[in-house]
DNA sequence: TTTAATAATGCAATCGGTTGCATAAAATTT
DNA sequence: AAATTTTATGCAACCGATTGCATTATTAAA
């Protein structure tokens, strides 16, 4: 194994100091230009490699950014990490990314191995079943750059990037009923998180507006995955008085449920009308087409990373910044429309 | 902000040296049992964390495994590395994942900078345009293990994890004739991977098992998405003489196909029947509802990184190891089933 | 009791950059 | 030419854990 360079080999060959090579290779100001020529092409010549562990050692600071996430494999946060890769990758940071898969005990543990990993700053969406920000803790007290996404904690001063989802609730309802529909089901996951608790809020807020009562029984919490899909259409098809619309919070239990509806021989949109939530590529791929909220989720990876970073080079201070909203939009397509009406 | 705790000041307070604190931490056999019990519990006390880059720097090693992928927002991808997250973080181990966007520059770049992150091994799956081993080879030369996974480069002596997809692509072909098809289009990927390559000769070797010439016409090199899915039911509508199956090699490519197949009035599976490829979960919420190979893709993720971690750790010595191969499995579903014949 | 073997701990160098402060060299001003 | 300012470089301590080797304490054997 070859040995590996250092700067001080670099600076014995060069007869100058260590210090001078540091400082030439960090573009230090201080360095005459021609110094940082010589140390530089020299550093190429030898196949320098700059000792990270050293420097963060030495720096008290790691250039590693924690992400912390419920699942990696959804549509929506494999999209969003996807933009934060990118923009980290461009800025040199590196990313360590963990996930909870949707247990509080092991967020905890996975913000303990981000605290002592080191991270710069923490990006995280909660689990389903957070209930507490004690784990959180030791990084603001080390005042460790905190910063929450889509699924967030309130009432902690932390600042948080997501969409409007009572805004985004409310015009998925408020569609449904321009097109008709009255008895309208909402499929929901844990109400204790804000996406599905906002969700509902928009949800109500509609129906209020056009003066339609709302029932507890038209609000299932749910897994909101594929199987929980299958099970709602179950569900559905035994109810005495069928429900004419759906607003499920999540495209693939939605289209999970469109396709058992139709087994069932449940028409949608006639029968039922549908409308999802995320825009994943399945909804464009089924019959009926899927009307859905589309999630700006690339881009709020690279807000999310890019606002950490510009925090932490002192670009952009956050602590005053509350939330970041991102605009998500209503994407109207086939199941939600009604084409013949049953006469 | 609270000053750390190092080693040194848990030893100030035992009144003992840093070399027993450090020892103690690390459970060296050397050390006595109470002497343990003591530093551990002052630690706790102190709310002591390690620091790992002290420790890298001395042991010259990062407990950091460098992940490339093509992508990460694909069903396949995000679920492999789901795999490879829960086993990292169980044997307490860094990820640091990066995308090359299917573009070889982007995966040069990354291994560059895996390779300046010492990461102590490398798990590589090669982007669309790959064609050279270079990137790598500062690796081998540090020996730092490289496997590759998926998306393997042949013949340069490193390990890989795949799935036997000469096989694969023969039982989804022998299926499509035993269905009694004839006219099988082949839509695949970039044809210099293995993955497509080996599919591909699966697929030949099924048609001349079963006397059926292979025709170059019937073989589609795309991009195996979405789009490319709905390009290609434009290119089959527009054929004079149709094929009566298609065995696509990716589902979600498959499924937009099938989509806009049926849109035009093609049925599937009796004008035309469907074999796809992963079992993506969009397989089974479609109508019909996609016919495909099972793909283990969080087994694939969990066993890289364990033979990743076993080789680091000496338990395991991959030197040897050519490939590491995963059972997959055709499962038949309704796109592939001739419900009724057109008499 | 003395000697040998074993167990437990400490000393001090090391990993490789970074940075405050001092100093030397060059440029500018008086 | 001397004094002052500016520019460039070097010295040496430091970050915190690890580990080969030496040393001391303890136990077993002679």
């Amino acid at each position: 194994m070859a040995k590996e360079i250092t700067i001080y080999d670099i600076a014995n060959q060069l007869q100058i100091s260590p210090a001078t090579v540091s400082r030439a290779l960090n573009n230090h100001p201080a360095i005459n230009e021609k110094t940082k020529v010589l140390v530089n092409t020299k550093a190429d010549e030898l196949g320098y490699r700059s000792n990270k562990f050293a420097s963060n050692l030495r720096k008290q600071s790691t250039s590693t950014i924690g992400v912390i996430v419920p699942r990696l494999n959804s549509y929506i946060m494999s999209t969003v990490l996807a933009g934060m890769e990118k923009v980290a990758n461009e800025e040199g940071f590196n990313l360590i990314i963990s996930q909870s898969l949707e247990s509080q005990k092991k967020e905890i543990a996975n913000a303990q191995t981000m605290f002592n990993s080191r991270v710069d700053g923490l990006l995280v969406s909660v689990a389903f079943d957070t209930d507490s920000f004690e784990h959180f803790q030791p990084f603001l007290k080390k005042k460790i750059p905190l910063i929450f996404f889509d699924r967030i904690l309130e009432n902690n001063n932390c600042p948080s990037i997501v969409i409007d989802n009572t805004k985004a609730g409310y015009e998925a309802t408020n569609h449904l009923i321009q097109q008709g529909r009255s008895n309208i089901l909402h499929i929901t996951g844990n109400l204790q998180r804000n996406v599905y608790a906002d969700r509902l809020k928009g949800y109500q807020q509609a129906l209020l507006e056009n003066e339609i009562p709302f029932q507890k029984a038209f609000l299932w919490e749910t897994a909101l995955n594929l199987e929980a899909g299958k099970e709602v259409a179950q569900r559905i098809k035994a109810m005495p008085n069928r429900p004419d619309a759906l607003f499920i919070a999540s495209d693939l239990c939605a289209v999970a449920c469109i396709s058992a509806l139709k087994e069932m021989g449940i028409d949608v949109p006639n029968d039922i009308s549908v409308v999802g939530f995320n825009n994943d590529p399945v909804a464009q791929v089924i019959a009926p087409k899927l009307t859905t909220i589309h999630y700006p989720a690339k881009e709020m990876g690279e807000i999310a990373v890019k606002s950490m970073i510009n925090h932490l080079k002192g670009t952009m201070n956050l602590d005053k910044t509350n939330a970041i909203t991102l605009r998500s939009e209503l994407i109207v397509r086939e199941s939600s429309r009604i084409i013949e009406h049953s006469a």
